[in-house]
DNA sequence: TGTACATATATCAAATTTTGATATATAATC
DNA sequence: GATTATATATCAAAATTTGATATATGTACA
């Protein structure tokens, strides 16, 4: 148990800045975290086609010499609205646990 | 898939304040968080069961009249620098989710 | 030559966690 | 009579996460 990160919302935020194949988006939230924020390929790939299937992101194969070829993932309307969503929701929980975990006595709601 | 609370951690910070029993821990979590924050009893007593048996937290019952009786929960030596941790924790995930997420344009870790 | 790491996507079984219901019991409120 | 609040606890089912496996090529190191 431990604080986790919504990955749908890392992949939106991180596909915000413009096209990109999935394991450059592991990468860069790896990269940008400090090695805080990891997902395995299991938890990656799963997420990726799951936006791809609610249409929050387009994908297309690009191909490369001598390389594997690369699923570039681009974000739709959708998927910009629903990146503004998913910034509120954080927003309202980073606030709340803040509030719990941050400072020392609580409010108490009618204690007895 | 969304932005997910260390329960421990929650506890702990809430038995910072003074010891308390499992039903008002999560009443005050969900009431200092205005609901954001919320754990059924299925999550919040196991969680407090693993505390205990860790020591991190000390349990005794508290009778009552008329009333179902309480088992009383307090932070003990181990449980207040678990707690220390777990802030740290918290200061560096809330850091980057809000790095990936808050802000534009993410600096690129040699893209290519 | 062998080993390891980086690039690249994908699936799968096993382990873990979460959800929601159930159980038990009393008092107050509507 | 029904619901809500107080109070702890367990359990099956559902969902998610972890870690391995599969496939394929290039580069770096000893």
């Amino acid at each position: 148990m431990a604080f986790r990160g919504d990955l749908e919302a890392l992949i939106l935020a991180v596909l915000a800045d413009g096209p990109k194949h999935g394991y450059e988006i592991s990468k860069q939230i790896k990269t940008a975290s400090g090695k805080t924020l990891q997902y395995g390929e299991g938890q990656l790939y799963p997420a990726l086609h799951k936006l791809e299937e609610s249409d929050s992101v387009q994908a297309f194969w690009e191909s490369q010499d001598n390389r594997p070829p690369r699923k570039v993932y681009a974000l739709t309307e959708a998927g910009r609205k629903q990146l503004d969503q998913k910034k509120v929701e954080w927003a309202k929980f980073q606030e709340s646990v803040t509030l719990i975990l941050g400072i020392g006595p609580l409010e108490e709601p009618s204690r007895g």
